[in-house]
DNA sequence: CTCATTTCTTTACCTATGTAAATGGATTTA
DNA sequence: TAAATCCATTTACATAGGTAAAGAAATGAG
Protein backbone atom coordinates (compact mmCIF):
# COMPACT_ATOMS: atom_id res chain seq x y z
CA UNK A 1 0.00 0.00 0.00
CA UNK A 2 3.07 2.15 -0.01
CA UNK A 3 2.02 3.39 -3.32
CA UNK A 4 -1.22 5.08 -1.51
CA UNK A 5 1.06 6.94 1.43
CA UNK A 6 3.94 8.10 -1.00
CA UNK A 7 0.79 9.49 -2.77
CA UNK A 8 -0.57 11.59 -0.13
CA UNK A 9 3.02 12.39 1.51
CA UNK A 10 3.43 14.32 -1.91
CA UNK A 11 0.29 16.44 -1.00
CA UNK A 12 1.14 16.91 2.70
CA UNK A 13 3.01 15.14 5.16
CA UNK A 14 0.50 12.17 6.40
CA UNK A 15 1.08 11.38 10.26
CA UNK A 16 1.79 7.66 10.86
CA UNK A 17 -1.58 7.55 13.18
CA UNK A 18 -3.44 8.80 10.36
CA UNK A 19 -1.97 6.45 8.14
CA UNK A 20 -2.59 3.80 10.26
CA UNK A 21 -6.36 4.69 10.14
CA UNK A 22 -6.47 5.12 6.20
CA UNK A 23 -4.41 1.68 5.53
CA UNK A 24 -7.42 -0.73 7.26
CA UNK A 25 -9.72 0.81 4.86
CA UNK A 26 -7.56 -0.02 2.19
CA UNK A 27 -8.44 -3.50 0.26
CA UNK A 28 -6.61 -4.73 -2.97
CA UNK A 29 -9.06 -4.96 -6.33
CA UNK A 30 -8.11 -6.40 -9.83
CA UNK A 31 -10.06 -4.70 -12.75
CA UNK A 32 -9.28 -7.02 -15.95
CA UNK A 33 -9.45 -4.62 -19.39
CA UNK A 34 -12.90 -3.78 -20.10
CA UNK A 35 -14.09 -3.74 -16.60
CA UNK A 36 -15.90 -0.61 -14.62
CA UNK A 37 -14.99 0.99 -11.74
CA UNK A 38 -18.07 3.26 -11.88
CA UNK A 39 -20.54 3.30 -13.83
CA UNK A 40 -23.27 6.17 -14.73
CA UNK A 41 -26.52 6.41 -12.93
CA UNK A 42 -25.05 4.85 -9.95
CA UNK A 43 -23.96 6.60 -6.50
CA UNK A 44 -20.67 5.95 -6.02
CA UNK A 45 -19.24 4.56 -3.03
CA UNK A 46 -15.46 3.69 -3.49
CA UNK A 47 -12.64 5.68 -3.68
CA UNK A 48 -9.71 4.16 -5.58
CA UNK A 49 -6.46 4.42 -6.10
CA UNK A 50 -4.63 3.35 -9.80
CA UNK A 51 -1.70 1.81 -8.73
CA UNK A 52 -1.08 -0.11 -11.90
CA UNK A 53 -2.87 0.32 -15.48
CA UNK A 54 -5.09 2.86 -17.76
CA UNK A 55 -8.49 3.98 -16.81
CA UNK A 56 -10.87 5.75 -18.77
CA UNK A 57 -13.49 8.16 -16.96
CA UNK A 58 -16.62 9.39 -20.09
CA UNK A 59 -19.71 10.60 -19.68
CA UNK A 60 -22.28 8.73 -21.92
CA UNK A 61 -25.54 10.74 -22.95
CA UNK A 62 -28.90 8.68 -23.45
CA UNK A 63 -28.30 8.62 -27.42
CA UNK A 64 -24.96 6.38 -26.57
CA UNK A 65 -22.51 9.65 -27.42
CA UNK A 66 -19.49 8.76 -25.63
CA UNK A 67 -16.88 11.85 -24.29
CA UNK A 68 -14.16 11.02 -22.67
CA UNK A 69 -13.43 13.32 -19.74
CA UNK A 70 -9.74 11.59 -18.71
CA UNK A 71 -7.61 9.12 -19.03
CA UNK A 72 -5.89 7.86 -15.31
CA UNK A 73 -2.86 6.62 -15.48
CA UNK A 74 -1.15 4.77 -12.34
CA UNK A 75 -0.52 6.96 -9.60
CA UNK A 76 -4.12 8.62 -9.29
CA UNK A 77 -7.09 8.64 -7.39
CA UNK A 78 -10.22 7.18 -9.41
CA UNK A 79 -13.92 6.90 -8.55
CA UNK A 80 -17.13 9.18 -8.99
CA UNK A 81 -15.38 11.92 -7.38
CA UNK A 82 -18.59 14.35 -8.00
CA UNK A 83 -20.77 11.62 -6.70
CA UNK A 84 -18.82 11.09 -3.70
CA UNK A 85 -18.66 14.63 -2.44
CA UNK A 86 -22.31 15.71 -3.84
CA UNK A 87 -23.86 12.43 -2.70
CA UNK A 88 -25.73 12.51 -6.34
CA UNK A 89 -25.87 9.81 -9.17
CA UNK A 90 -23.06 9.43 -10.62
CA UNK A 91 -22.57 11.27 -14.38
CA UNK A 92 -19.81 9.57 -15.87
CA UNK A 93 -18.27 6.44 -16.07
CA UNK A 94 -14.84 4.95 -15.55
CA UNK A 95 -13.62 1.49 -17.42
CA UNK A 96 -10.68 0.07 -17.68
CA UNK A 97 -8.52 0.34 -20.50
CA UNK A 98 -6.02 -2.17 -19.61
CA UNK A 99 -5.84 -4.79 -16.80
CA UNK A 100 -5.41 -2.58 -13.41
CA UNK A 101 -4.44 -2.97 -9.88
CA UNK A 102 -6.17 -1.08 -7.71
CA UNK A 103 -6.57 -0.02 -3.67
CA UNK A 104 -9.93 0.84 -3.12
CA UNK A 105 -11.92 2.31 0.44
CA UNK A 106 -15.27 3.17 1.04
CA UNK A 107 -15.48 6.87 0.86
CA UNK A 108 -18.00 7.53 3.19
CA UNK A 109 -15.60 5.44 6.17
CA UNK A 110 -12.33 7.30 4.51
CA UNK A 111 -13.91 11.09 4.30
CA UNK A 112 -15.07 10.41 8.03
CA UNK A 113 -11.40 10.25 9.14
CA UNK A 114 -11.43 14.43 7.83
CA UNK A 115 -12.70 14.53 11.57
CA UNK A 116 -9.86 13.43 13.80
CA UNK A 117 -7.05 13.60 11.09
CA UNK A 118 -6.55 17.50 9.80
CA UNK A 119 -3.66 16.17 7.89
CA UNK A 120 -5.73 14.55 5.91
CA UNK A 121 -8.55 16.90 5.62
CA UNK A 122 -5.54 19.01 4.15
CA UNK A 123 -4.42 16.38 1.74
CA UNK A 124 -8.27 16.27 0.38
CA UNK A 125 -8.37 19.62 0.01
CA UNK A 126 -5.18 19.87 -1.83
CA UNK A 127 -5.99 17.39 -4.26
CA UNK A 128 -9.38 18.92 -4.80
CA UNK A 129 -7.38 22.06 -5.82
CA UNK A 130 -5.55 20.55 -8.19
CA UNK A 131 -8.57 19.04 -9.40
CA UNK A 132 -9.96 21.90 -10.13
CA UNK A 133 -6.58 23.47 -11.60
CA UNK A 134 -6.85 20.47 -14.24
CA UNK A 135 -10.17 21.38 -14.85
CA UNK A 136 -9.98 25.27 -15.15
CA UNK A 137 -6.81 23.86 -17.83
CA UNK A 138 -9.00 21.30 -19.73
CA UNK A 139 -11.57 23.83 -20.01
CA UNK A 140 -9.69 26.61 -21.32
CA UNK A 141 -8.35 24.24 -24.00
CA UNK A 142 -11.13 22.88 -25.14
CA UNK A 143 -12.59 26.49 -26.39
CA UNK A 144 -9.54 28.24 -27.25
CA UNK A 145 -7.68 25.61 -28.92
CA UNK A 146 -8.75 24.01 -32.21
CA UNK A 147 -9.09 20.06 -32.63
CA UNK A 148 -5.46 19.29 -34.32
CA UNK A 149 -3.78 21.84 -31.06
CA UNK A 150 -5.47 19.76 -28.77
CA UNK A 151 -4.15 16.55 -30.34
CA UNK A 152 -0.75 17.46 -30.22
CA UNK A 153 -1.04 18.86 -26.92
CA UNK A 154 -2.65 14.95 -25.87
CA UNK A 155 0.37 13.70 -27.39
CA UNK A 156 2.63 15.70 -25.04
CA UNK A 157 0.72 15.04 -21.99
CA UNK A 158 0.09 11.32 -22.26
CA UNK A 159 3.36 10.86 -24.31
CA UNK A 160 3.09 6.97 -23.84
CA UNK A 161 -0.65 6.82 -24.35
CA UNK A 162 -1.13 6.87 -28.00
CA UNK A 163 0.29 3.75 -28.67
CA UNK A 164 -1.52 1.83 -26.00
CA UNK A 165 -5.13 2.88 -26.35
CA UNK A 166 -7.49 2.73 -29.55
CA UNK A 167 -7.72 5.86 -31.65
CA UNK A 168 -11.27 6.38 -30.98
CA UNK A 169 -10.61 7.07 -27.67
CA UNK A 170 -8.35 9.30 -28.24
CA UNK A 171 -10.87 11.67 -30.76
CA UNK A 172 -13.67 11.02 -28.15
CA UNK A 173 -11.20 12.84 -25.63
CA UNK A 174 -10.23 15.40 -28.19
CA UNK A 175 -14.30 15.94 -28.54
CA UNK A 176 -13.93 15.04 -32.57
CA UNK A 177 -14.93 11.72 -34.78
CA UNK A 178 -12.70 9.30 -35.86
CA UNK A 179 -13.35 10.40 -39.31
CA UNK A 180 -11.65 14.16 -38.13
CA UNK A 181 -8.93 12.46 -36.09
CA UNK A 182 -7.69 10.77 -39.16
CA UNK A 183 -7.80 13.87 -41.11
CA UNK A 184 -6.22 15.95 -38.54
CA UNK A 185 -3.43 12.88 -38.66
CA UNK A 186 -3.00 12.48 -42.37
CA UNK A 187 -2.12 16.53 -42.46
CA UNK A 188 0.00 16.25 -39.95
CA UNK A 189 1.54 13.62 -41.66
CA UNK A 190 2.03 15.48 -44.71
CA UNK A 191 4.93 17.48 -43.69
CA UNK B 1 -18.97 41.37 6.86
CA UNK B 2 -22.05 38.82 8.05
CA UNK B 3 -21.86 38.00 4.16
CA UNK B 4 -18.48 36.31 4.09
CA UNK B 5 -19.73 34.45 7.74
CA UNK B 6 -23.03 33.62 6.14
CA UNK B 7 -21.21 31.92 3.01
CA UNK B 8 -18.49 30.44 5.09
CA UNK B 9 -21.59 28.79 7.22
CA UNK B 10 -23.11 27.66 4.23
CA UNK B 11 -20.25 25.22 3.85
CA UNK B 12 -19.41 24.25 7.17
CA UNK B 13 -20.05 25.68 10.66
CA UNK B 14 -17.20 28.51 11.42
CA UNK B 15 -16.51 28.91 15.06
CA UNK B 16 -16.50 32.24 16.81
CA UNK B 17 -12.83 32.11 17.48
CA UNK B 18 -11.86 31.52 13.67
CA UNK B 19 -14.38 34.31 12.31
CA UNK B 20 -12.02 36.70 14.73
CA UNK B 21 -9.26 35.46 13.16
CA UNK B 22 -10.73 36.11 9.60
CA UNK B 23 -12.41 39.19 10.00
CA UNK B 24 -9.67 41.06 11.17
CA UNK B 25 -7.73 40.31 7.71
CA UNK B 26 -10.87 41.46 5.82
CA UNK B 27 -11.22 45.07 4.38
CA UNK B 28 -13.59 47.22 1.69
CA UNK B 29 -12.92 47.72 -2.16
CA UNK B 30 -14.84 49.28 -4.42
CA UNK B 31 -14.48 48.20 -7.78
CA UNK B 32 -15.68 50.48 -10.74
CA UNK B 33 -17.65 48.81 -13.55
CA UNK B 34 -14.88 48.26 -15.93
CA UNK B 35 -12.15 47.81 -12.98
CA UNK B 36 -9.87 44.81 -12.69
CA UNK B 37 -9.78 42.85 -9.83
CA UNK B 38 -6.61 40.98 -11.11
CA UNK B 39 -4.88 40.56 -14.57
CA UNK B 40 -3.29 37.87 -16.46
CA UNK B 41 0.42 37.24 -16.05
CA UNK B 42 0.56 38.63 -12.30
CA UNK B 43 0.92 36.69 -9.07
CA UNK B 44 -2.37 36.41 -7.61
CA UNK B 45 -2.17 37.98 -3.99
CA UNK B 46 -5.34 38.75 -2.87
CA UNK B 47 -8.68 36.50 -2.11
CA UNK B 48 -11.72 38.51 -2.59
CA UNK B 49 -15.46 38.01 -1.52
CA UNK B 50 -18.20 39.66 -4.27
CA UNK B 51 -21.41 40.99 -2.37
CA UNK B 52 -22.53 43.16 -4.59
CA UNK B 53 -22.45 43.27 -8.66
CA UNK B 54 -21.35 41.28 -11.64
CA UNK B 55 -17.54 40.02 -12.28
CA UNK B 56 -16.65 38.12 -15.44
CA UNK B 57 -13.27 35.99 -14.92
CA UNK B 58 -11.96 35.40 -18.42
CA UNK B 59 -9.00 34.11 -20.64
CA UNK B 60 -7.02 36.07 -23.03
CA UNK B 61 -4.43 35.24 -25.47
CA UNK B 62 -1.75 36.49 -27.23
CA UNK B 63 -3.85 37.54 -30.37
CA UNK B 64 -6.16 39.40 -27.95
CA UNK B 65 -8.93 36.63 -28.17
CA UNK B 66 -11.49 36.47 -25.18
CA UNK B 67 -13.13 33.88 -23.51
CA UNK B 68 -15.47 34.12 -21.31
CA UNK B 69 -15.07 31.58 -18.12
CA UNK B 70 -17.30 32.23 -15.68
CA UNK B 71 -19.75 35.55 -14.53
CA UNK B 72 -19.23 35.90 -10.79
CA UNK B 73 -22.53 37.38 -9.35
CA UNK B 74 -22.50 38.01 -5.25
CA UNK B 75 -22.34 36.23 -3.08
CA UNK B 76 -19.11 34.63 -4.49
CA UNK B 77 -15.40 34.10 -3.82
CA UNK B 78 -13.85 35.95 -6.74
CA UNK B 79 -10.06 36.08 -6.93
CA UNK B 80 -7.20 34.13 -9.27
CA UNK B 81 -7.77 31.17 -7.58
CA UNK B 82 -5.30 28.68 -9.73
CA UNK B 83 -2.84 31.39 -9.12
CA UNK B 84 -3.69 31.14 -5.49
CA UNK B 85 -2.75 27.75 -5.08
CA UNK B 86 -0.32 27.03 -7.48
CA UNK B 87 1.88 30.25 -6.92
CA UNK B 88 2.01 30.71 -10.72
CA UNK B 89 0.93 33.80 -12.25
CA UNK B 90 -2.48 34.19 -13.21
CA UNK B 91 -3.77 33.26 -16.42
CA UNK B 92 -6.98 34.84 -16.14
CA UNK B 93 -8.40 38.02 -15.55
CA UNK B 94 -11.55 39.22 -13.70
CA UNK B 95 -13.00 42.67 -14.58
CA UNK B 96 -15.87 44.18 -12.84
CA UNK B 97 -19.09 44.23 -15.34
CA UNK B 98 -20.99 46.43 -13.18
CA UNK B 99 -20.13 48.90 -9.97
CA UNK B 100 -18.86 46.37 -7.41
CA UNK B 101 -18.46 45.85 -3.10
CA UNK B 102 -15.75 43.18 -1.88
CA UNK B 103 -14.27 42.03 0.96
CA UNK B 104 -10.39 41.40 0.42
CA UNK B 105 -8.27 39.27 2.29
CA UNK B 106 -4.18 38.90 1.42
CA UNK B 107 -4.45 34.86 0.77
CA UNK B 108 -1.40 34.29 2.43
CA UNK B 109 -2.40 34.86 5.72
CA UNK B 110 -5.72 33.44 4.94
CA UNK B 111 -4.63 30.23 4.05
CA UNK B 112 -1.88 30.40 7.31
CA UNK B 113 -4.83 30.23 9.35
CA UNK B 114 -5.69 26.86 7.89
CA UNK B 115 -2.85 25.34 10.20
CA UNK B 116 -4.82 26.72 13.68
CA UNK B 117 -8.22 26.58 12.44
CA UNK B 118 -9.38 23.01 11.26
CA UNK B 119 -12.88 24.49 10.48
CA UNK B 120 -12.02 26.78 7.81
CA UNK B 121 -9.57 24.07 6.08
CA UNK B 122 -12.48 22.60 5.90
CA UNK B 123 -14.39 25.13 4.19
CA UNK B 124 -11.62 25.53 1.89
CA UNK B 125 -11.55 21.67 1.03
CA UNK B 126 -15.71 21.91 0.45
CA UNK B 127 -15.06 25.17 -1.65
CA UNK B 128 -12.61 23.34 -3.62
CA UNK B 129 -14.68 20.54 -4.20
CA UNK B 130 -17.56 22.31 -5.42
CA UNK B 131 -15.23 24.51 -7.69
CA UNK B 132 -14.19 21.35 -9.17
CA UNK B 133 -17.60 19.70 -9.38
CA UNK B 134 -18.96 23.59 -11.27
CA UNK B 135 -15.73 22.97 -13.69
CA UNK B 136 -16.39 19.29 -14.56
CA UNK B 137 -20.11 19.81 -15.43
CA UNK B 138 -18.98 23.01 -17.51
CA UNK B 139 -16.34 20.91 -19.23
CA UNK B 140 -19.39 18.36 -20.51
CA UNK B 141 -22.01 20.78 -21.45
CA UNK B 142 -19.10 22.32 -23.40
CA UNK B 143 -18.25 18.91 -25.81
CA UNK B 144 -21.99 17.72 -25.34
CA UNK B 145 -24.08 21.05 -26.03
CA UNK B 146 -23.83 22.73 -29.08
CA UNK B 147 -24.36 26.10 -29.19
CA UNK B 148 -28.16 27.03 -28.79
CA UNK B 149 -27.99 24.22 -26.18
CA UNK B 150 -25.60 26.01 -24.18
CA UNK B 151 -27.68 28.94 -24.92
CA UNK B 152 -30.58 28.62 -23.35
CA UNK B 153 -28.78 26.20 -20.25
CA UNK B 154 -27.10 30.08 -19.93
CA UNK B 155 -30.46 32.09 -19.91
CA UNK B 156 -32.12 29.07 -17.11
CA UNK B 157 -28.17 29.46 -14.90
CA UNK B 158 -28.08 32.84 -15.09
CA UNK B 159 -31.71 34.12 -15.51
CA UNK B 160 -31.30 37.97 -14.32
CA UNK B 161 -27.69 38.41 -16.11
CA UNK B 162 -29.04 38.06 -19.64
CA UNK B 163 -30.49 42.09 -19.85
CA UNK B 164 -27.54 43.45 -17.50
CA UNK B 165 -24.69 42.62 -19.39
CA UNK B 166 -23.22 42.47 -23.43
CA UNK B 167 -24.29 40.45 -26.18
CA UNK B 168 -20.95 39.80 -27.45
CA UNK B 169 -19.82 39.15 -23.25
CA UNK B 170 -22.38 36.03 -23.62
CA UNK B 171 -20.86 34.87 -26.64
CA UNK B 172 -17.72 34.58 -25.24
CA UNK B 173 -18.90 32.75 -22.35
CA UNK B 174 -20.67 30.28 -24.78
CA UNK B 175 -17.05 29.95 -27.15
CA UNK B 176 -18.92 31.60 -29.90
CA UNK B 177 -18.92 34.76 -31.58
CA UNK B 178 -21.66 37.52 -31.43
CA UNK B 179 -22.75 36.62 -35.10
CA UNK B 180 -23.29 32.92 -34.06
CA UNK B 181 -25.54 34.03 -31.12
CA UNK B 182 -26.70 36.51 -32.99
CA UNK B 183 -28.47 33.74 -35.55
CA UNK B 184 -29.04 31.41 -32.75
CA UNK B 185 -31.03 34.41 -31.23
CA UNK B 186 -33.05 34.78 -34.62
CA UNK B 187 -33.80 31.21 -34.87
CA UNK B 188 -34.87 30.71 -31.61
CA UNK B 189 -37.18 34.12 -31.76
CA UNK B 190 -38.66 32.57 -34.94
CA UNK B 191 -40.76 30.02 -32.76
C1' DC C 1 -31.64 67.16 -28.89
C1' DT C 2 -27.94 65.86 -31.84
C1' DC C 3 -23.85 63.73 -33.09
C1' DA C 4 -20.63 60.07 -32.15
C1' DT C 5 -19.71 55.75 -30.49
C1' DT C 6 -20.82 51.31 -29.33
C1' DT C 7 -23.38 47.24 -29.91
C1' DC C 8 -26.29 44.12 -32.43
C1' DT C 9 -27.76 42.12 -36.68
C1' DT C 10 -27.32 40.70 -41.29
C1' DT C 11 -25.08 39.03 -45.49
C1' DA C 12 -21.76 36.49 -48.29
C1' DC C 13 -18.39 33.49 -48.23
C1' DC C 14 -15.19 30.07 -46.13
C1' DT C 15 -13.52 26.28 -43.00
C1' DA C 16 -13.74 22.76 -39.51
C1' DT C 17 -16.17 19.09 -38.37
C1' DG C 18 -20.17 15.84 -38.48
C1' DT C 19 -22.67 11.84 -40.93
C1' DA C 20 -23.04 7.83 -43.61
C1' DA C 21 -21.20 4.51 -46.26
C1' DA C 22 -17.43 2.02 -48.55
C1' DT C 23 -12.77 0.08 -48.30
C1' DG C 24 -9.08 -2.42 -46.60
C1' DG C 25 -6.02 -3.97 -42.94
C1' DA C 26 -5.55 -6.25 -38.66
C1' DT C 27 -6.98 -9.25 -35.24
C1' DT C 28 -9.74 -12.72 -33.32
C1' DT C 29 -12.49 -16.92 -33.63
C1' DA C 30 -14.11 -21.14 -35.56
C1' DT D 1 -6.86 -21.54 -43.16
C1' DA D 2 -11.22 -19.28 -43.61
C1' DA D 3 -14.61 -16.41 -41.80
C1' DA D 4 -15.91 -12.88 -38.94
C1' DT D 5 -15.19 -8.87 -36.43
C1' DC D 6 -13.11 -4.65 -35.33
C1' DC D 7 -10.82 -0.57 -36.45
C1' DA D 8 -8.62 3.22 -39.14
C1' DT D 9 -9.06 5.53 -43.30
C1' DT D 10 -11.27 7.64 -47.12
C1' DT D 11 -14.94 9.87 -49.81
C1' DA D 12 -19.03 12.69 -50.68
C1' DC D 13 -22.00 15.53 -48.84
C1' DA D 14 -24.28 18.42 -45.03
C1' DT D 15 -24.05 21.73 -41.23
C1' DA D 16 -22.35 24.64 -37.45
C1' DG D 17 -19.79 28.17 -36.88
C1' DG D 18 -15.89 31.61 -38.23
C1' DT D 19 -14.51 36.08 -40.81
C1' DA D 20 -15.14 40.46 -42.75
C1' DA D 21 -17.80 44.14 -43.88
C1' DA D 22 -21.97 46.76 -43.98
C1' DG D 23 -26.15 48.48 -42.06
C1' DA D 24 -29.34 49.23 -38.14
C1' DA D 25 -30.24 50.09 -33.50
C1' DA D 26 -29.08 51.60 -29.08
C1' DT D 27 -26.41 54.27 -25.96
C1' DG D 28 -23.88 58.09 -24.31
C1' DA D 29 -21.54 62.73 -24.34
C1' DG D 30 -21.80 67.41 -25.12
Amino acid sequence: MTEVKDFLDTLTPISDETWAKISVLLKPRLLKKGAFFIEEGQLAKEIGFLYQGIIRGFYRNADGFEYNKHFFTNPSFVGGYASLITNTPNQISQQALSDCQLWVANFEKFSRLYLSCPDLERAARILAERFFVQKEQREIELVVLDADQRYRLFQQQFPQLENQIAQYHIASYLGITPTQLSRIRRKLAQR
